[in-house]
DNA sequence: GACACAAAAGAACGATCGTACTATTTGTTG
DNA sequence: CAACAAATAGTACGATCGTTCTTTTGTGTC
């Protein structure tokens, strides 16, 4: 672990604890120097473009991503424990930064703006889809759902339960969103 | 109607268009006037700074969500046909818009940017809850739901199955997601 | 057609944008 | 400690940002 990497781990947290309050777009290279105490141009060789800067910072929060979210929820048994487990971890994950989780910040200000970086977030979320239907598998091959189960379903109705969480918590900061996520999710199971 | 008014309408339909595109913060007062061929200042002195622009759109905007989805839904028979329409409706909301429905883009962007804009955000965000929960209520008065259910969990829940479909659909572009939506749906009356 | 007022354009402001180049400092190795 | 490479800072670039002020153009009224 050379110098060079120390820092860009630390340029990275602070870019993506930025990313999450203002956008990725909005992580200009001079706002960021100064959050970190460098000079444009240190931070910028780092990178050696704001599209990388960008991807970097998703990179980054996408390891964060596995070892808050999936590892932890891949240590619960199969099954509808892992299911609860995926919520709750996720939640805290969204709780840790300001404004909330970094990917359905960046999938949303990225929907119509072609290049690198919505092809990153295209491919992450699907990948997070494709995640979720695995684990909806695994219940269905525990025993813990009907084994008609259609695991696409299940994983687009559980995603649009954190995505509604996120909303109803973040901006609108309603107090009984975790109770009505709970009651979704109960039914869904 | 004067001139000055005609102008300000052609101006808000462009900024609302950008805003879905890019998001509220990147409506630039010189890109924008750009796109409407005018100049920055003339287009500037219509609404004195950028957050008024901002809010200015939203306004806009919600015109013509109420004319778009709220008014022909209200048209329809009290209970599950005003709540199909309603999605409906939605849906084509944000088909006609190149980044989706500009409250979901400008929500999940100002959720960490206190300002006006933000508390118009909220307002609104707010306001369309209220709103489903008394769809949902009248349907129970219709029969069509049982009596003891929640409307603000219905409301909860709807929203969800909308912002769910937002993302398959506008970020991932995926095929089947209004069948899972209409399948959750289904489930959820 | 002259007058008054609204609407739009023009020009300029300091600030910041992303990026390029050059210098200086820091760390590692012989 | 010298030498070399890696990391960071300094400076400057044209472009664009939001905003202000002044000037021109357009519209409606007596």
């Amino acid at each position: 672990m050379t110098k060079g990497d120390n820092t860009k781990i630390y340029i990275l947290a602070a870019g993506l604890e930025m990313a999450s309050e203002l956008g990725l777009e909005d992580v200009t290279i001079g706002a960021l120097a100064k959050r970190t105490e460098m000079s444009k141009s240190g931070l910028f060789a780092h990178f050696q473009s704001k599209e990388n800067l960008q991807i970097a910072i998703l990179e980054h929060a996408v390891e964060l991503f596995k070892e808050t979210v999936i590892v932890p929820a891949l240590q619960k048994t199969d099954g509808i424990p892992r299911i609860i487990a995926l919520l709750d971890n996720w939640t805290y994950w969204g709780s840790k930064l300001p404004g909330g989780c970094i990917f359905v910040i960046a999938s949303n200000e990225f929907i119509d703006r072609p290049g690198k970086v919505r092809d990153f977030l295209l491919n992450q979320q699907m990948n997070w889809h494709q995640f979720l239907c695995r684990v909806a598998q695994s219940a269905v091959d525990a025993d813990d759902f009907r084994i008609d189960s259609d695991c696409d379903q299940f994983a687009f109705e559980l995603y649009s339960l954190m995505l509604g969480f996120h909303l109803y918590h973040k901006l609108m900061q309603s107090k009984d969103c975790t109770q009505h996520q709970q009651t979704a999710l109960a039914r869904l199971l």
